[in-house]
DNA sequence: GAGTGGTCTAGACCACCCC
DNA sequence: GGGTGGTCTAGACCACTCT
């Protein structure tokens, strides 16, 4: 692990540790420099991610300081990946309805920048929070690059599985947001009716060399939508 | 401007002017610092203010490649301040239904982190895009610290004036996102019916020295409700 | 004016991709 | 193995906040 990503673990375990609360003061760069041992510049890139993830803000000649948001029970939209992670404390499964090797759609086959002959992996699953339905999910992945998966993986985290499993890197995600009304099918799974909201997410994962390798369509039961974001400046 | 943010600025208007694609090859490095007559460091700070924004991705050992998202029309859920920016090349409208001095509501002022009987503008505009109803927004603003508002300003950019009238410095945000049905009274201005789909985001926007001074919450049309996030790695 | 964060530099060395 | 991006350092100097 790097020095820079190490120290901003150090940082983020003692905020909690310490359960310091949104503008509460941290120890100044000079201290954290001697605290760790290393440059200014390397301490600056541990801030830097921090702020980044939302942990902490800096203020030009003031201080740095601990950020934190009120609500509890959202799901981040940012570091997502299946948000596995995201919501740790929570007790999220999945159910696996299909998992098969088949040709894309035309659609599928577009995001992934592959042509419709090449094979993809499709995975169809709902996935439950408190015993509630969360979500359908529908995932193709490019079997090029993803060149195998089974029923055990695909009930856990299909994510962990692709780096550690199989060596990739997992690189960025552009994801599209839509609302609007359920169909019978969708309704049925997740326990609503016909016509009622639906929030639809699709996302296109890329590989940190840029290949799409994963793309997948999430609708989510509009009772347990509840999304946050947090941005930092930087343009605003 | 420093001169981090100058080379990003060069570096994404030549991208833009030459129509680079995804997966372009950009200029290795070495070059880049000879180019713009400058230090490695600072080459790179200004490569992770464009990666951060979704304008390049870069691969150790290989290169720096351009990243464009596929699809038109969606509104950037980052980057957002009332998203006037975001939209460059829409026409967006505003309607002011009320601009008033108030004492908060609980909400608001829990939000805000003042007490229920401090001075607030209370601002409710319907947004249009192409002619169609967008969106309606209730934005609570603390009056210590946005000391004015009027008619013109409210119309426009409120961001702007904050900044440049105001000499204020914006900080970050946080957004949460619900889906749920519209009332009666939402539709009327979404020109939708009670019942149909609706997207609030709820908005708390900071000042840089972390000082919560805007609560909105913004009702968006189902239809025209297209969002795009542009997440990076750092822990995918 | 003292304190504190931010920018920028020059250079050494490391880690990864691809031929 | 050559090319390319990433980490880390030590230090000079700048910009902002707060009292």
């Amino acid at each position: 692990m790097l020095k820079y990503q190490h120290i901003a673990a150090e940082i983020e375990k003692y905020i909690q540790e310490h359960a310091l609360q949104q503008g509460d003061k941290l120890p100044v760069l000079d201290e954290l420099m001697v605290q760790f041992g290393v440059s200014k510049s390397t301490i600056i890139k541990s801030l830097e991610l921090l702020e980044e993830r939302g942990v902490i803000f800096q203020v030009r000649g003031s201080g740095i300081f601990v950020r934190r948001h009120g609500r509890k029970g959202y799901i981040s939209l940012l570091k997502n990946q299946g948000f596995t992670r995201d919501l740790d404390h929570f007790p999220i499964t999945s159910q696996v309805l299909e998992l098969s090797v088949r040709k894309p759609t035309r659609e599928a086959a577009t995001n992934l920048n592959i042509s419709m002959e090449q094979d993809v992996y499709y995975v169809k699953r709902v996935r439950y929070i408190y015993e509630q339905t969360l979500c359908v999910e529908e995932s193709y992945y490019n079997k090029a690059i993803v060149t195998y998966l089974n029923n055990e993986i695909v009930s856990d985290s299909i994510f962990d599985y692709i780096r550690e499993g199989l060596g990739l890197k997992i690189g960025f995600s552009d994801s599209y947001l839509h609302v609007g009304k359920l169909e019978e099918e969708e309704a049925g799974h997740l326990g609503l009716h016909k016509g009622d909201p639906k929030l639809d997410v699709e996302t296109i994962f890329h590989l940190a060399n840029g290949q799409p390798f994963d793309f997948s369509r999430i609708t989510y039961n509009y009772i347990q939508s509840q999304f946050f974001i947090q941005a930092n400046g930087h343009g605003m």
